[in-house]
DNA sequence: ATATATATTTAGAATAATTCTAATTCCGTG
DNA sequence: CACGGAATTAGAATTATTCTAAATATATAT
């Protein structure tokens, strides 16, 4: 693998390292489907989707480059109820709004909301992430 | 069993009529044991401490008694990450605080504020429940 | 380049929360 | 007091995720 790779996997090691994420080629491709698909996959739909392009990957090997991304902060975890984890690698402030289908739309959401539920907390508390989940039902297809 | 039990037992037997669920001397017992003790606990400790009243009750009973509480809007369950769902029998609109230890606080949410976030989404979405969930570090203890 | 140390990947086993199954028990009504 | 539907029970099954141990890759120092 001298690099046969597509030109913008160049890019993509480089933001991985500025993250501190050592570049390996799984976390490229795990990372870069998170970016093609923003419909919030979870760790087996990930795993579906990397295979085509990298056929020996694992599904361990899924899970391990989805907790260093989420955990260098390139991509969010999102949990909704019992169901499977949902990555998103949309990495601006926002909420989720989530059918009972399982589908998941990120919700622009205004920063001060934010501080503004903060608010609502003492201020002795370390707060490290607020999370803002709709539940409901979409109109048709959104 | 004929009345032998203690005299706020009546009243919440018709709490449970009041929204349509049958009163088993199970459901009884779960409920009363979140209604004492509210700290958020999974559906093992439920099962741990309704187990000291009825000592023959099975660990899918609790779930089942649970799921039918949370169904009929007698208590919430709380989902935070994979942890094991939290069960709360407030019934008061507000936020949760949880921290890395899954000790969980209620926190006071004006509805307003519910009312704001609700503006965020276009108005033919059909809204259930809005969650928020702080995560982060409580002061000490509280 | 090469050896060495460290990090990553892999396949499969293990875990843990929850749900399912099928049999039994409970209860209210006819 | 028999009947029928709902609830309970014990234990098996499921499923997402984590763990384990071995194999592989990568970076660094020589």
């Amino acid at each position: 693998m001298t690099e046969t790779d597509t030109a913008d996997s160049k890019p993509l090691a480089a933001v991985l390292n500025e993250h501190g994420v050592r570049p390996t080629s799984q976390r490229e491709t795990v990372y870069e489907s998170l970016l093609q698909k923003r419909d919030h996959p979870t760790a087996d739909e990930v795993f579906a989707r990397v295979r085509e392009k990298a056929p020996t990957i694992s599904l361990a090997t899924v899970y391990n480059c989805l907790d260093v991304l989420v955990q260098n902060k390139l991509v969010r975890a999102v949990n909704f109820e019992r169901a499977p984890t949902q990555y998103c690698a949309n990495l601006a402030p926002h909420a989720h709004f989530h059918d009972e289908k399982g589908h998941t739309l990120d919700i622009k959401m205004p920063t001060e909301m934010f501080e503004q539920l903060r608010t609502l907390l003492p201020s002795d508390f370390d707060v490290k992430h607020i999370e803002v989940n709709f539940h409901g039902r979409a109109p048709e297809d959104s």
